[in-house]
DNA sequence: GCGTGATCATAA
DNA sequence: TTATGATCACGC
């Protein structure tokens, strides 16, 4: 089973918000669809079954979710201590030159244009079907959040713009990191900033960390 | 392999 | 306990 797209924001939000304390296996079953009993290797099934509750249209491209409306879905795993238990995947970090000089232009900026975040119970204590659903948080970035991860998306980028991708850490960037996104470490991608040119590296991507996040669902 | 959806698993 | 680095699944 697979919902329509959401004519407007309004329709979107009155769809989430029947969400909001019903639990994981509630929603499998308006879906018809099983509940894993893992996520070990079905970790991105809760986010694909909220897609299709929601009538998300983007499906695999490099685009927000919801295009017609520019918004994003995002689902939030939240631990005991209410905090995300997990950093948020954006995008891929493209490694072309020219995608590398314009915040303006970049995927990371595209997709954050606007999110609507979905919290829900990830303790690993409480079994798949039973952890519960959130409010829905619709967010835009304000304008000292975009500085702040305008500032780490140019100084990543400003690196693998100098051929030096491989010199960035996890642990760069105070609110934007990069870490590798591929299916196992002997992943390799073309990175036309080295000298040679042919030159290949480990495929990565845009992750937001827990402190941002958390400030986002703990101001709404 | 690329880009989406993410969480896992272990080192620190 | 936490964050980094690695990995799982899917459509194309």
């Amino acid at each position: 089973m697979k919902y329509q797209a959401p004519a407007n924001k309004q329709e979107l939000m009155q769809r989430a918000n029947t969400l909001t304390g019903t639990t994981v296996q509630q929603l499998a079953n308006k879906m018809e669809v099983d509940v894993p009993e893992s996520l070990v290797h079905a970790k991105g099934w809760f986010g694909n079954l909220l897609e299709q509750y929601l009538g998300a249209e983007a499906a695999s491209a490099p685009e927000p979710d919801f295009i017609n409306l520019g918004i994003e879905l995002k689902t939030i795993p939240i631990a005991e201590n209410g905090k995300p238990k997990e950093s948020t995947y954006i995008c891929v970090a493209q490694l072309e030159p020219a995608a590398l000089s314009s915040w303006e232009d970049s995927l990371v900026k595209h997709k954050l244009t606007e999110v609507l975040w979905i919290p829900f119970e990830a303790s690993k204590t409480i079994p798949v079907a039973l952890r519960r659903i959130g409010s829905p948080i619709l967010w835009k970035p304000d304008f000292e959040q975009e500085r702040q991860l305008k500032n780490d998306w140019q100084e990543l980028c400003d690196l693998i713009a100098l051929g030096d991708v491989d010199k960035i850490s996890s642990s760069m960037g105070t609110y934007l990191q990069m870490r590798p996104k591929a299916a196992n470490a002997s992943s390799l991608t073309i990175d036309k900033n080295q000298p040679g040119s042919n030159a290949l590296t480990l495929p990565r991507g845009f992750y937001l960390r827990p402190s941002f996040t958390h400030s986002i669902i703990s101001s709404n």
